[in-house]
RNA sequence: UGGCCUAUGGUGUAAUUGGCAACACAGCUGGUUUUGGUCCAGUCGUUCUAGGUUCGAGUCCUAGUAGGCCAACCA
């Protein structure tokens, strides 16, 4: 859809608004602030989306601006995976920024404040603060240290710089209302002592902003015009405007901080706590497991950047609760992967035919398009001989007018093949078919022209040839979870809903022309679903993952009688 | 008991700002097809409730109801 005629989210209307009011337009600027302690997962594909999308459209600067005031938990290697999967969505930056880059000026302003009074050092236990702090419907009380003077106010904070305090023994408060509504007005806690090593300023701080006082006066320094955040920060704009009150200068512009709901998506979790639950409780294999909902897992899975920057935009952005189906993001990855996927033979789940009335010995490589959506992908060969594998659920000794695949004395059509017959079947001792008879027309050959050719054979079966086939670990994922929305049950732990067949590892036989597949290709094994190939593959054994399965009519057929 | 936010098909979002409720997904019916895929056509709504303003209300007003969020030296 162009971006012309796309309708506008609720942000935009506010863009448009100050537009219109007169802000000029080569002044919007946007970020996206994740906090580097964790992977980047499908909500925050959204809110990139959002951010960067709103960059596009504006012709506007993005920055991406590493929220990193809590050195206890950030580190490195986060900072390092979210550029990352940013850049793998397709986006670029304008400036890689850091909070901690302006903790001087922070501690600058923070001085400032305390000079107007506006700030105060308190030396009480975070219990002892909590208690004073009221609840929702009762006021706070004031702090004992509230009023202490400017001069002790700095000699503390100096002191709390200097790393002359053991952590919890002071913190800096912003003095504003212990009776407002608003619990975060209650004299919101600005700095913390923490003596620990940060990942990009080392030693050089042992005092720490809160994400309060940071993030507002992170946006104006960067000029930042719109600040979009969730809804659970709702409340803090209130502080938000309180602490940029306190340092704006009106020839500057004046970040606006605006809210939207989180998108959730069915049957997953996507809380910080909760997906490391699954990765150190063993029930994935890391966070890049293709059934993970994090930008590395859905990229490990097959998903395609397209894909979810179409799901992002489709989904739109709002301010209720949601829970989006996942079938959204499945119908988008569809898509996208039945436009670019070349087209293969697989056979996953295996019986054998024997073509009696094909030469032994003899074999023919015959033409195959490589995808009917694309002509200029072109057409390879696939051989074809006496012995093949068909897939196991394809033959049916006897069903009714419904099943239109192989059956005894029916009829199907090999894929880029001939029409074959069934004729009989053998049995192992408890009844499995082992083998299938079958005889083929040989003036059936596909794209041929003759007659029998042009012949309508209502099935057309995939196929492998079996001494042609290649074999590989084929990587069957299905939804984690069993449950659409399995952590808002108030009595249930949503470990308790986990699928218990979201994997199985199978051996598959695939068609030669696979030999050479690279790492990530994307293939659609005809009529099974879309493929990827994953990094665990060696020249040896090829490993693929199961990114999504075909629309499947004859399923749901099945399913309703 | 306080404050803030939200309410439109099964799901998600729109509605030229007070003027024929639209788009996508899912479901269901058919058609096309050498993938039971793709593609095409059709189908699926008391805009949370009750009042009010108005020629006209999803949109404005009032009162309810339901859901979410708010008491970390986290972000």
């Amino acid at each position: 859809m162009s971006e012309a005629s796309k309708s506008l989210n609720f942000l935009e209307h506010i863009i448009e608004d100050d537009l219109k009011k007169g802000f000029p337009k080569d002044q919007l600027r946007f970020r996206f602030p994740p906090e580097p302690n964790g992977y980047l997962h499908i909500g925050h594909a959204s809110s990139i989306c959002l951010n960067f999308g709103l960059g596009l459209r504006y012709d506007s600067p993005v920055n991406l601006r590493f929220d990193d005031t809590n050195p206890v938990k950030e580190e490195q290697e986060f900072v390092d995976a979210i550029k990352r999967d940013v850049r793998w969505l397709g986006y670029e930056w304008d400036t890689e920024r850091y909070a901690s880059d302006y903790f001087q000026q922070l501690y600058d302003w923070a001085v400032i404040l305390i000079k107007k009074g506006k700030a105060y050092v308190d030396s009480q236990s975070s219990e002892e603060m909590a208690a004073q702090k009221g609840t929702p419907t009762e006021p706070g009380m004031h702090s004992p240290y509230r009023e202490r003077s400017v001069e002790e106010n700095m000699a503390l904070f100096e002191a709390m710089k200097r790393g002359e305090f053991e952590e919890g023994t002071h913190v800096l408060r912003a003095k504003i209302d212990m009776g407002s509504s608003n619990m975060l007005m209650r004299d919101p806690i600005m700095y913390r002592i923490l003596h620990k090593a940060h990942h990009r300023t080392s030693t050089d701080w042992c005092i720490y902003p809160m994400y309060d006082w940071t993030h507002g006066e992170s946006d104006y320094i960067e000029q930042v015009s719109h600040s979009f955040c969730t809804l659970e920060f709702a409340m803090h704009r209130e502080l938000y405007d309180w602490f940029l009150d306190q340092v704006y200068d009106d020839k500057k512009v004046r970040p606006k901080q605006r809210e939207f709901a989180r998108r959730n998506l069915s049957h997953t979790v996507v809380s910080k706590r909760k997906l490391l639950k699954l990765v150190e409780g063993g029930v994935v294999n890391g966070w890049d497991d293709p059934r993970m909902p994090t930008i590395s897992g859905l990229r490990r899975r097959g998903y395609t950047p397209e894909s979810i920057r179409n799901f992002a935009n489709t989904i739109g952005i709002a301010k209720r609760d949601n829970l989006i189906d996942v079938s959204l993001l499945e119908f988008h990855v569809r898509e996208h992967l039945n436009k670019i996927a070349p087209r293969v033979m697989g056979v996953l789940d295996s019986v054998k035919i024997v073509i009696s009335n094909y030469p032994e010995g003899e074999e023919e490589w015959l033409e195959a398009e490589n995808n009917p959506e694309d002509p200029a992908a072109g057409t390879r060969l696939v051989p074809f001989s006496r012995e093949i594998y068909i897939e196991r659920n394809d033959f049916r000794e006897e069903a009714n007018r419904k099943f239109f695949r192989l059956k005894l004395g029916g009829e199907v059509r090999l894929k880029n093949a001939y029409i074959i017959k069934a004729e009989s079947c053998s049995k192992d001792a408890d009844g499995n078919i082992t083998e299938i008879q079958c005889t083929y027309d040989p003036k059936s050959k596909s794209g041929s022209g003759t007659e029998e050719s042009l012949r309508k054979v209502k099935g057309t079966l995939h196929w492998v040839s079996i001494k042609h086939a290649l074999e590989a670990e084929v990587r069957i994922y299905d939804r984690l979870f069993l449950d659409e929305s399995p952590d808002t049950h108030k009595d249930k732990d949503f470990m308790e809903f986990i699928n218990p067949d979201s994997l199985k590892v199978i051996k598959g036989y695939l068609e030669p022309s696979l030999k050479n597949a690279k790492i990530e290709d994307r293939v659609q094994f005809q009529r099974l679903g879309y493929f990827c190939v994953d990094p665990d593959s060696t020249s040896e054994k090829l490993v693929f993952n199961r990114t999504v399965t075909l629309r499947d009519t004859w399923a749901k057929i099945q399913q309703k009688s």
